[in-house]
DNA sequence: GACATATATTCCCATACGGGAATATATTGC
DNA sequence: GCAATATATTCCCGTATGGGAATATATGTC
């Protein structure tokens, strides 16, 4: 079994860099073809090919004005990576606390005096909950 | 140029399902290799594979003892595509409001009396902005 | 209809994929 | 050292890729 089809879902989509910048680009407002080729850079048959990756998964939609094509990012659709990342974030969380609770004391340690006292932050409290 | 390397980012190595099958199993806590296996129900060698490319890219991280190798993922590799994936959470939920407005309206239109005011939310206050 | 412009598709090709099967490497216990 | 266990690597193969070049398909204008 080869790798899985650019066009089976939307992480396999944006693990193309030149997508993601242009969902970036057709984020802001819905632009021609043209628009992206000369912004981005690329050529148009290449430009016109990414876009139909990202439309066959719905990550952008289309609207034809007269012989222009204007596209624009379906941001919706980028919610089902966002979810999955979510579910990480307490965990990187916990470990930038844990990264951060020892620079501080390693600071502490050299340059505690009465006056460089800081309050703890509401962080601390479920920090090494884990 | 063929499509990027599974190893050349996080976006690209997360494409494949089996591998965030993985990342999502050993985020709970570090695992053996077999246990990967028996629990994910994938063959030994594309476990270490999929393992490999992971690892390359920084989403796991390994510890040795005797003969088994314990993985487990690393949380702060996933951030990047938390980060590109939240630039995009302002338009989803300000397309999600207006078909919440929508679906509103719709209902007020039928079902409007005296008795099932509701006050507008915050997040009417911007909506339409665009 | 003829021509220009905008976009999409097709063909070619070097490259990498992921699974399967077989094999290699490392470590432990005897 | 030898057998057993755990994990990693190699080889094969059908398949899809993304870019380039060429071409096809709209649509608008005259």
């Amino acid at each position: 079994m080869p790798r899985a089809s650019t066009t089976s879902d939307a992480f396999n989509a944006v693990a193309e860099p030149r997508r993601r910048d242009i969902l970036n680009y057709l984020i802001l407002q819905e632009r021609s073809v043209n628009e992206i080729v000369d912004t981005l850079s690329i050529e148009q048959p290449s430009v016109s090919k990414h876009l139909r990756v990202l439309k066959d998964v719905g990550l952008v939609s289309v609207r034809r004005d007269g012989r222009n094509m204007f596209y624009r990012t379906n941001a919706d659709a980028i919610r089902p990576l966002h979810e999955w990342t979510s579910t990480f974030e307490r965990y990187w969380r916990h470990q930038l606390d844990r990264i951060k609770e020892l620079a501080e004391r390693t600071t502490k340690e050299k340059t505690d005096s009465p006056n460089n006292f800081k309050p703890r932050s509401k962080n601390d409290l479920d920090r090494d909950k884990n």
